[in-house]
DNA sequence: AAGAGGCCCTGATAGC
DNA sequence: TGCTATCAGGGCCTCT
């Protein structure tokens, strides 16, 4: 489900109903995820505070009292519940409620606090969980390129990237190197309302069509974190509200229809490059 | 160094 | 109904 919109939206919620909170008990019930979740893990959580709760790219930063962070991602298919507790003070899975939003399966981490427990649910076991020392943040993620939103990803920034780089737009947008957070549904939309064509080499994009994607991939992540994240393939959040961006998709999943600019008589065609499916206006993207 | 491609995994859907 | 193939919102690793 996640991309940066939709993991600001879990981080917003989860910022608001756990920080403060202390982790009473941990259950592993799956360690398989992307990468194996070590046997001291329930320990070393068990006890900690939740000081606050950050973002940063796709991944969850939960600041723990103990000077370290656990980190979250969530892969393709993770997702966060919170299930409230009948009884404050009685931490035994007995005593929460089914919340019908819960699924019944791939729920492989369960993190209680007195009134409520979180679950880690992920089918695809591409997420992961990690724990890192405070010290050690801005290490971790300073291979990673600037997010959308900061004054580092700018046209100048973008053009001197791309320039003598034959990799394609479409690609540049998913490397996280490059840039933090996009993924491949926004990556299709920033570069449609840029009227790039997703295959375009970057070594031949112009100055002007940097500043379209400076531009544009903030107002389209933007919209997206402000319409509650896109909801396909059942993403909800973690009160299990469903996010609305979908509804503003001009390209994403629109295959055969017409393009909608007003002048165009385009069509949307999707098209696979380096095996993830974009989407483009075969007319209006140049 | 840069770029292409495989791979990790389950589930939904389409086509026969 | 039940098979098989294809495709999913990510990112790491290997090979050339």
């Amino acid at each position: 489900m996640p991309e940066l919109p939709e993991v600001e939206i879990v981080k917003q919620s989860l910022d608001k109903k756990i920080k403060g909170k202390i982790i009473k008990k941990v259950i592993v019930k799956n360690r398989n995820l992307r990468f194996k979740i070590p046997l001291g893990f329930e320990n070393f959580l068990k006890n900690q505070k939740i000081i606050k709760v950050k973002r940063f790219s796709k991944y969850l930063n939960l600041f723990m009292s103990n000077k370290y962070i656990c980190i979250i991602h969530l892969g393709m298919s993770g997702t966060i519940h919170l299930v409230q507790n009948k009884k404050k003070n009685n931490i035994t899975n007995m005593s929460f409620y089914n919340s019908p939003f819960l699924p019944k399966k791939h729920n492989h981490v369960e993190i209680f606090f007195d009134n409520l427990k979180l679950v880690y649910n992920d089918p695809r076991r591409f997420g992961f969980f990690e724990i890192i020392d405070y010290k050690i943040l801005d290490k971790r993620f300073n291979k990673f390129g600037p997010e959308p939103f900061s004054p580092k990803f700018n046209s100048n920034y973008i053009f001197s990237f791309l320039k003598n780089k034959n990799k394609n737009i479409k690609n540049f947008l998913l490397d996280q190197n490059f840039v933090s957070g996009i993924g491949n549904i926004y990556a299709s939309e920033i570069l449609y309302l840029s009227k790039i064509k997703p295959d375009k080499k970057g070594r031949l994009l112009k100055i002007e069509e940097c500043e379209k994607l400076e531009i544009n991939s903030k107002i389209i992540l933007l919209n997206a974190i402000k319409k509650g994240g896109s909801s396909i393939r059942n993403f909800k959040s973690i009160i299990g509200k469903e996010g609305n961006f979908q509804k503003n998709f001009k390209v994403y999943q629109r295959e055969g229809l017409k393009c909608k600019r007003v002048k165009c008589n385009g069509i949307i065609t999707k098209k696979n490059i380096s095996n993830r499916s974009s989407f483009f206006c075969n007319s209006c993207q140049k």
